[in-house]
DNA sequence: GCGTAACGGTTGTTCAACAATCCATCAAGG
DNA sequence: CCTTGATGGATTGTTGAACAACCGTTACGC
């Protein structure tokens, strides 16, 4: 065994550089419509062609069904049965699934924090001091942005490689029901305070008090959400 | 819009009845084989020959290829660019991610158990009832299937179909890992009692205390999966 | 023993075809 | 007017074949 390298070692010299582990088309293809409809591109309900999207994206019909059984695995996209990719449109109970989900992940994760080392405590508190920043320059969606790598900071505490995927699908379908709210500032300017207040119980590593703010957290944000979610589209 | 029926009772009508919703060929392959690699027909490290299965399976290479994206996805089987695709062996960090993630979520569903309707909280004590009885008949694979449902129950305490459906994921990549275990009595004789200890706590509303049985139960059980799964494959 | 060049087999991707299904349109009937 | 049933066009579901790209092995030369 001497002279080689472990799977494990082997594991970690790529981590985090993507673009050196060999990716299939249909992943590319798969990613670039992810960010695509994060961003709010296609909004929900937009049906996504194969024909009109193989040829704009110039991948056959048989690559693009690859990537989008991808996207439907994690429900950024539905497939109904010989009709074809929709965009899908959140309904009530899928935004409050994805806050339980979000307060059980995260919230556990936020208890982790005494036993989290310090690098990923800071950066938590990191990401807030970005937001903060962003707010400064009255930028909002790097508000946005910096939230959500907070919250994605706050999953990462608990020290799973699939915590951290977890936290970013969910953080990733949620952003569909982001699409309702059109005044960001509104949205966001009062939790700047509660980040902050969440962040440095985390550096302390009081996990427990963290747990119990961030939980009034996210139900306040899930009730707000909810509420915006209702005004544009009353039933779904 | 009276007289018309809502998206939710609409969903609400073929909720559980899987059969009525039509489901592609690519999904059904996909279903047919995860049940394949979680029986453990394939062992780790096999490769699932495109052509071969194709055959075997009657269905085309593309189609095929489409339900290896799904199962990859889940992390049943991986690819490797150019070489194919292939039943995973765990590694050692695998076990434990796996286990990090089961400590957070099934333990902070256990918490919720005061909350939870008293339907769910008699379904995890059923599973014990289950695993007590086929104890008793020395099944010792029916155990090991009620000790799932089991902690599957545990998962849906959080009372979120996000939540069911990771659980059900997480518990099908960690068979990958008790293809180890050969001798099944030995390995789940001793949890039993704590099964029923923690299913009790759960069923009385006490979740904070069942949380903490199943955190050192969960603990416990990585352990002897990896000194198993060391007296196997030293390494990887 | 070691580098290397050719080879066979497998995957990656595309294309074309056909059956099955859905949607819109329109006609008929109460 | 509204509902029901039939028609046709468009899209998806699935297949088979084709070719390029790539990997692992084997054979060769040094």
């Amino acid at each position: 065994m001497a002279g080689t390298i472990s799977d494990e070692i082997a594991a970690s010299l790529v981590a985090g550089r993507p673009e050196l582990v060999a990716v299939s088309t249909a992943e590319r293809v798969a990613g670039l419509l992810r960010t695509r409809i994060m961003e709010g591109l296609f909004p929900p309900g937009t049906r996504l062609s194969e024909e009109a999207l193989g040829q704009a994206l110039g991948v056959s019909r048989n690559t693009l069904r690859e990537a989008f059984r991808l996207l439907c695995h994690e429900r950024l996209t539905v497939h109904e049965m010989n009709r074809g990719i929709f965009v899908p449109k959140l309904a009530r109970s899928d935004v409050s699934d994805l806050y339980r989900l979000r307060r059980l992940v995260e919230g556990g994760a936020a208890r982790c924090a005494a036993r989290a080392p310090t690098e990923r405590r800071v950066a938590v508190a990191a990401a807030v001091t970005d937001a903060e920043d962003a707010a400064a320059r009255a930028d909002w969606l790097a508000v946005r942005t910096a939230d959500l790598h907070f919250h994605q900071a706050l999953g990462a505490l608990a020290g799973s490689d699939r915590v951290d995927e977890l936290m970013r699908r969910a953080l990733a379908e949620l952003r569909l029901a982001f699409y309702a709210m059109t005044d960001l500032e509104q949205f966001h300017r009062p939790f700047m305070e509660r980040n902050r207040s969440i962040a440095e119980l985390v550096v302390a590593g009081r996990g427990d008090e963290a747990e119990c703010e961030l939980s009034s957290y996210l139900a306040d944000a899930e009730a707000q959400l909810l509420a915006a979610h209702e005004a544009i589209n009353g039933s779904s």
